[in-house]
DNA sequence: GCGATACCTG
DNA sequence: CAGGTATCGC
């Protein structure tokens, strides 16, 4: 048995106290936090410690993005793409090294946000998010180790992963070439999304919600843009996948909650 | 009896659970605070009057400098005075209308800090400082009314007025050039220094411990800037004064702490 | 060190 | 709306 754990925590350092809580009332074996907004050398590695997370693979940058996965228990740092090799923290990939956990590889992944516009012409950042999709599905065409990826992928790919489909269909995250680029990488591997094989379309599913609306609840104007994909002999093994919404109503929030999927190893 | 309490506040907006502890725990009839940081429409008002203050006088501005005095007791805005003509939001003053107050004016002032050089020539903001006492003290030669004035006066005229009279006499606020400007503007009205009247010199005496000392309180390296001056006939009814030093180590503190002095009117 | 501001990003 | 950055002022 193996759980995993992914939160986009804006700010590891502001929200740590929350990242506690969430570590004492869950207990995942392993937590990947994307936009954790700081340097290797600024990570509050012993608030984990004291917490029994002791194994760290922190890929920092100063002010922006930043992944982290920490863990109980033992992993190594596998890699560490910089797939546009433009020095943006936004990948850290770990082996669990521990035999029982059967090589299993984590890739943690921050795509880029990709701006307002949808318009690669006209908006450089579209551009990017979609081009960060291609460099990582011609990355995932290779993989070959059971691997879970996840992460913000910063898109809602279903109808039902949004508040409002039609009236997001021109809106970054939820356009049709966002949401094919993704398809694409889905098929580079034949990977499983785990987030919908456990809470299946069309059922309501949402990882975030706006800071820039007064109560979040009240709307409920949410967006699917964390995942969750595992390759097909590891899907297999899912049994688990919870949505931990009660954090968004948490002191000081982060503006997404964390995923947790368990895996009968 | 009158009780008056003068604190330099560092915002106002910031600093309101600070501020309501002190009015719960010393219940001053009026508070002047100094720094308050906010336009007027940004004030506080509800939380004080929730504390049973409910009279104000507030002259503020963006971001810098602004004073407020509010109180228990009926007050009306007498005098708010820009003498350097320059919309900093330096001064206001106000009568206690209650006729059990004989008329008592209270003239609140932010001095400014006057920067780092003491030079006028090479620094303009030291030349603003002692342009201020200047002009304040050509309006104290026609002041005839019972007046206290107090604020943050950003100058510690005495040795026992600072941790280390030999190591300040070249630092900004401890200067015999502005000692001298200042004693020039107390020789106008003929003011006394209630501070010193009820802590008699060469007692240890300080209001301010700059944030920059990791510990406060380790090598006490303060200083006397915040002071509550009287006119004659005022002066003698003056019989306590207390200086609050315990806050200073309240949660987020001010760089200053609070002063009071009761009057038996 | 710790307020404020403005700007950038999500 | 809420993070980060920077600079300014005390």
């Amino acid at each position: 048995m193996v759980s995993v754990a992914s939160w986009n925590i804006n700010s590891v350092r502001l929200r740590m106290p929350s990242v506690a809580r969430f570590l004492e009332e869950q207990a995942p074996d392993v937590l990947c936090l994307q936009e954790i907004k700081c340097q290797e050398h600024q990570f509050p590695y012993d608030a984990f410690r004291a917490l029994g997370y002791e194994h760290f693979a922190v890929h920092g940058q100063k002010g922006y993005h930043g992944v982290a996965t920490v863990a109980k228990v033992p992993l190594r740092e596998f890699s560490r793409h910089d797939w546009q090799a433009n020095g943006e923290a936004r990948h850290v990939g770990v082996e669990l090294t521990d035999p029982a956990h059967q090589g299993m590889i984590i890739e943690n992944v921050y795509v880029p946000a990709g701006g307002d516009e949808p318009d690669r012409e006209i908006n450089a950042k579209f551009g990017q998010k979609l081009d960060f999709l291609e460099r990582m599905t011609r990355w995932a065409d290779a993989v070959d180790r059971p691997t879970l990826i996840l992460g913000d992928f910063n898109i809602a790919p279903l109808e039902s992963d949004v508040w409002n489909h039609k009236q997001l269909l021109k809106v970054v995250s939820h356009t049709p070439l966002e949401v094919e680029t993704l398809k694409r990488f889905m098929d580079a591997h034949g990977w499983t999304d785990l987030g919908r094989k456990h809470i299946p379309d069309p059922e309501r599913y949402f990882s975030w919600w706006s800071y820039r609306s007064r109560d979040w609840r009240v709307n409920d104007r949410g967006r699917r843009l964390d995942h969750m994909w595992a390759s097909p002999e590891l899907a297999a093994k899912s049994i688990a996948h919870h949505v931990h919404e009660d954090c968004r109503s948490w002191e000081k929030p982060s503006d997404h909650v964390p995923l947790v999927t368990e895996f009968a190893l």
